[in-house]
RNA sequence: GACCUGGUAGCUCAGGUGGUAGAGCAUCUGCCUUUUAAGCAGAGGGUCCUGGGUUCGAAUCCCAGCCAGGUCACCA
């Protein structure tokens, strides 16, 4: 890569050594300063037009922008807070420094102090006395007006594109603010949060495909977690009666607008509560962050107006369908796959009727739900770990809730009934025996957990990315992680002498201290 | 996985009925001490995504592939 640098590559490492031949550091170790830009501006809004401040201040930031007129020169500043301008001339810092002054570039991190004044177009603007280079940048940034827009360089290079696009950087604000406040609420409600395993001996607690990964010293595959929900419940089992955990799951599945490889889950158990009330606290929970950062909850996505004003709809699985011309209400198995068939649904042939009425759930009524709804009570096959519905047979007591025709939450009041649940597994490895990868495997110590009993249970969880699309009006789940999974460019794949290091055997490996 | 669209300078893009590549910004040189898409004058910068094919000649046409975006399918 060294060898084969783009002119304007060459260029700044030129001025690097030119910096250096100076006897000038050009990445010092530290600096103090005592301002920020928003700080500046807000501190200083009522400097009239050449009048200057009368104490001195020091911020740091990367320069923006430029505009040069010979001895003197303008250009913004950016920190983490905002942008503000800067003004450098010759008579005040003197030639020397001035002429190292003029060459710094676009993208350069420098320290700043001076007085604040008001230009004749009326901007604040810091009068540079000093200055220290903090940072010699030898990327080139985008280009000032248009700045960085192809999607695809974006994702890849999101460091640029939070320099560059400061909306983007406000998503992400948005983002940990929507966390943090989900986890605010519950720590008051007396929940713990938990950690569990994330490298899993069985596939379990949803219906996915797993990435398979492997332990050396220990000579056994591991799964990477689809959900922590089997550890969850064994914690209500041991007695912690209000748990959640915030963390990464592993879907080993297509990619789309919703879908992302790796992708954060919020789940939480309540000991003594059914689904009924895990809905009441789903509103909670989501309208809390809607007031928090958006601050009203008649919020836009895609142009479209959505009212999360609680409570939600809530429709039966079996009514939604029938709202949508498939009547399969007091229908037998038969009738329903004729139904099915007329739908358009072909080859489920050999697949579980429960399947069956998911495939025309998803495809006649979920993307057309648009405001806030719970859909509830879903068939037995498609829920191997809820619980039994109270009064409806081969249903159980389940939830989904949809905005925007996506899926953001689902819950069940939690199966408990160890024996039902021991049936419910078997019949999850009959498919698994049949090619369904993303069957559970049967958990003998889930089951010797629930057998030592499990209070009745509500849980939830949560999809935090899309609930942050929804909350951030962001079109793509990749507009709301900062590194959204792509395919490597060629050059960015590993080399084949690296991943030979990794095929060889532990035994012959040099062990890392 | 299927289909559609795209990939040209560091960035944003134009061009292309086949004749060997352009703009703006950025960069470099000179001038310029209140500008803000600063200005003026000049200069440099390209595997036109990759590989094949057709052709006297391909960035352009054809085929295959890679990457991305979108739609659909799969999927919580």
């Amino acid at each position: 890569m060294t060898e084969e640098l783009s002119e304007l590559l060459k260029v700044r490492r030129q001025k690097l050594d030119e910096i250096r031949a100076k006897g000038i550091d050009p990445f010092p170790y530290r600096f103090d300063k005592d301002q920020t830009a928003a700080g500046v501006l807000k501190e200083f809004a009522k400097l009239g037009e050449g009048e200057e401040s009368k104490q001195k201040v020091t911020i740091a930031g990367r320069i923006m922008t430029k505009r040069g007129h010979g001895k003197a020169s303008f250009a913004h500043l950016q920190d983490e807070t905002g942008r503000v301008q800067i003004y450098a001339k010759q008579d005040l810092i003197g030639q020397d420094k001035y002429e190292i002054y003029r060459k710094l570039d676009m993208g350069d991190i420098i320290g700043v102090t001076g007085h604040v004044f008001r230009t004749k177009t009326k901007e604040i603007t810091l009068r540079v006395e000093d200055f220290q280079i903090l940072c010699k940048s030898l990327h080139p940034l985008p280009e000032k007006w248009h700045g960085l827009t192809d999607k695809e360089l974006r994702y890849r290079e999101r460091y640029v594109d939070l320099m560059v696009n400061p909306e983007v950087k406000e998503v992400f604000v948005k983002r940990s603010r929507i966390i943090s406040l989900i986890r605010r609420t519950l720590e008051n409600k007396g929940f713990l949060e938990v950690d569990t395993p994330i490298l899993n001996m069985l596939q379990g607690g949803a219906a996915a495909k797993p990435f398979e990964s492997y332990h050396d010293a220990l000579d056994m595959p591991l799964f990477m977690r689809i959900a922590p929900e089997l550890y969850l419940k064994r914690l209500v089992v041991g007695g912690f009666e209000k748990v959640f955990e915030i963390g990464r799951v592993f879907r080993n599945e297509g990619i789309s607008y919703k879908h992302n490889p790796e992708f954060t889950i919020i789940e939480i158990y309540e000991a003594y509560a059914d689904y009924n009330d895990v809905m009441k606290l789903t509103e909670e929970l989501i309208t809390a962050a809607a007031k928090e950062v958006l601050g009203t909850l008649k919020i836009e996505y895609k142009g479209e107006k959505i009212d999360l004003t609680p409570p939600w709809k809530r429709l039966s699985l079996v009514e939604a369908l029938k709202q949508a011309g498939i009547d399969i209400g007091g229908k037998n198995e038969k009738e329903i796959r004729k139904i099915a068939k007329l739908k358009g649904i072909e080859g489920y042939e050999e697949i579980g009727i429960g399947k069956i009425i998911n495939v025309l759930y998803d495809k006649f009524v979920e993307a057309n739900l648009r405001q806030p709804t719970f859909i509830i009570d879903h068939p037995i096959e498609t829920s191997p770990l809820a619980k039994k519905h109270r009064d409806k047979t081969g249903q159980v007591e389940r939830f989904e809730l949809i905005i925007a025709g996506m899926e953001l939450a689902n819950a069940f009041s939690e199966l408990n009934d160890p024996v039902d649940q021991r049936q419910r597994f078997a019949k999850q490895a009959e498919l698994k025996a049949a090619g369904d990868q993303e069957a559970e495997s049967m958990d003998e110590d889930f089951l010797r957990a629930l057998e030592y009993g499990m209070p009745p249970t509500g849980g939830l969880g949560v999809g935090i990315d899309r609930l942050v699309m929804l909350l951030t009006d962001q079109p793509s789940i990749r507009d709301v992680l900062l590194f959204p999974h792509m395919k490597p460019l060629a050059q960015a794949q590993p080399k084949a002498e690296e991943m030979g290091v990794l095929d060889q055997e532990p035994a012959s490996k040099p062990r890392a201290s």
